[in-house]
DNA sequence: CTGAAAGCGCTTACAG
DNA sequence: CTGAAAGCGCTTACAG
């Protein structure tokens, strides 16, 4: 390939010029090689070599009506953005996904009212094709702007109060709280609190349901003073345990609903001075680097974040081919380690 | 504004007829009204409105043949761009900035060869005008080829062994370094150690210095035994800290070169039975939610993130303006808190 | 200050 | 299978 940054840009024209055909044919070799006679083919493929060309986009847009790449919106109040690592790790994993199909991701933040305007007039100003959607709260505005568009979205975990309308990944949060919580009563725990996610979250819902489910098969009682709500933070993890050890000072184990709320219930029973495992079991959520990297490690609930990132891109260019919205739910995995 | 989705979108023609005057005016007040009556101007404006005009970008690149967009290129290993806040904060900031430019940010991830390849391809397929690079490590081939393509460029940090050919904004590393360590021997400690981050990037090579240099002008001689490396992530903290406690037991602080080394610094001179500040004081760098989260608050070196993002994105628009290259180099400060 | 027109680089029926 | 041609929606000299 020759890169000259100097010199136009070759265009389709020189590669037919080149290719001794018309630009018609070479057109339809760059966009699957339809139609096309083997000779041809080779003549075009060998001419793109020759000119380095590289098809532009802007013009291919144009004609098409389709800017051939996403938008992946993340719409969740700043502090969590800063440090909720699984932010970072679906962006990071759509971004690869996109590209092995060629497209670019474009970031749009929209944690705050004015912000969440201009992504809407940028979405709604037909700059990107569809959107990747992250958002954990129930009731978030751009969720309902972007389906109303008619824009093709994909959410990100279950799009509470648009179900119906939009394409979304999930991971079944049930059956991940379930598991914990069976783990737990398994190591013959009796006293199993829990620390739950903000309940206007899928995540924060359906684990707490996975719990509630686990106890009963396990036979053992509910206990209100077993349940304290955190907000995915560190710091609310350790608040929420503080307050359970006052609640509950018998508890032998806690299943905690992600694994930054987990090292922060860790904090809390070192500084009470409770052992990790032996007084007291801990189980997370998520497997991000929170649980693996550090000590103890982490016992946890593994999300396939890998996974959800590539059932979202494909569910995306699924719709942008025309298809109906669907669902899809990815499986979890209990992943033991230090402490249960 | 008038959406639709369903309807065609409204084009420029549209706007011309609905105002009464021709393509040529319409455009010319899209594109800062120069040139145009007071009259024509009104309607025009008037008419956007009305229509629900929004420009067709794809259009007005082929014929500006620029893109309107830039991409954000983190070329950093994998575990780093999980782990390190930093990058986040940067990712956050200069898509705000861009966004108050009405650009979009197209985020390319560079964190192994065919990745960097990939990136390489896409940016010299003209898909974006500039790059904003976040890589800290001296010798990533992304910054050579970004150099060689002409891209215009801007680089986070000290672009080590290109600092003449591309834009950069840093910030006063060697100063921090100093700042944090005078700060410890204006605590009256002696023995005052370093976790340095890796030493081909300028983080930690320059916060050495300036350890080095505050050393020296406090008088206290230099001991290899009380300098070690991380590589700026947590458990290379603890570590870092562990090695230190038995090469050197007398130390009575330490300069850690990023937040979530100290951190890990911390866990380990609380295993290890020293209290913080009492026996041992504790400077981080960065000032990211490592330091100021969690328990104890960590006295640290806050590093301007917000001004680089808008800085970095000033200086590629000036970059794309066609003016030459510049550096900016922007001012650290100490922000005391538990630790020191 | 304004309009008519060329042209940016593609894709895609259409006719052959 | 292939070429000639229209057209996507803009911007920008150019002439007035």
């Amino acid at each position: 390939m020759v890169v000259d940054s100097g010199r136009r840009r070759p265009t389709i024209e020189d590669v037919a010029a080149a290719a001794g055909v018309s630009r018609g044919t070479v057109s339809r070799v760059l966009n699957g090689g339809i139609n096309v006679s083997p000779a041809a083919l080779a003549a075009v493929n060998k001419a793109i070599k020759q000119t380095g060309y590289v098809v532009n986009t802007h013009a291919r847009s144009l004609v098409t009506q389709r800017s051939g790449s996403v938008a992946f919106i993340l719409s969740e109040p700043q502090e969590k953005f800063f440090e909720d690592p699984n932010f970072q790790v679906l962006l990071r994993g759509c971004t690869q996904a996109l590209a092995a199909h060629d497209m670019p991701l474009l970031l749009s933040i929209a944690d705050s009212e004015p912000d969440r305007e201009r992504v809407v007039r940028f979405i709604s100003g037909g700059h990107i094709d569809g959107a990747l959607l992250v958002s954990t709260h129930a009731g978030n505005p751009v969720i309902g702007r972007l389906a109303s568009l008619g824009i093709p979205t994909v959410a990100c975990g279950l799009p509470i109060g648009h179900e119906q309308e939009l394409a979304y990944v999930a991971v079944n949060e049930a059956e991940g709280g379930r598991l914990a919580t069976a783990h737990l009563a398994g190591l013959g725990r009796r006293r199993i609190a829990t620390i739950t996610g903000p309940l206007d979250t899928p995540g924060g819902r359906d684990r707490l349901a996975g719990y509630r489910e686990a106890l009963s098969q396990a036979g053992i009682g509910y206990d209100q003073n077993l349940i304290v709500h955190g907000d995915y933070t560190r710091v609310s993890g350790q608040a929420a345990m503080e307050d359970l050890l006052r609640r509950a000072p018998d508890l032998d184990a806690v299943f905690v609903a992600s694994d930054l709320m987990a090292r922060g219930a860790l904090d809390a029973l070192e500084r009470a001075g409770r052992s990790v495992p032996g007084d007291v079991a801990v189980v997370g959520f998520d497997d991000s680097p929170a649980a693996s990297a550090g000590r103890p490690g982490l016992t946890t609930v593994r999300q396939p974040f890998k996974r959800v990132c590539e059932e979202m891109v494909r569910l995306l260019l699924a719709l942008l081919d025309g298809q109906e919205p669907a669902a899809v739910i990815l499986p979890v995995e209990l992943v033991r380690r230090d402490t249960a």
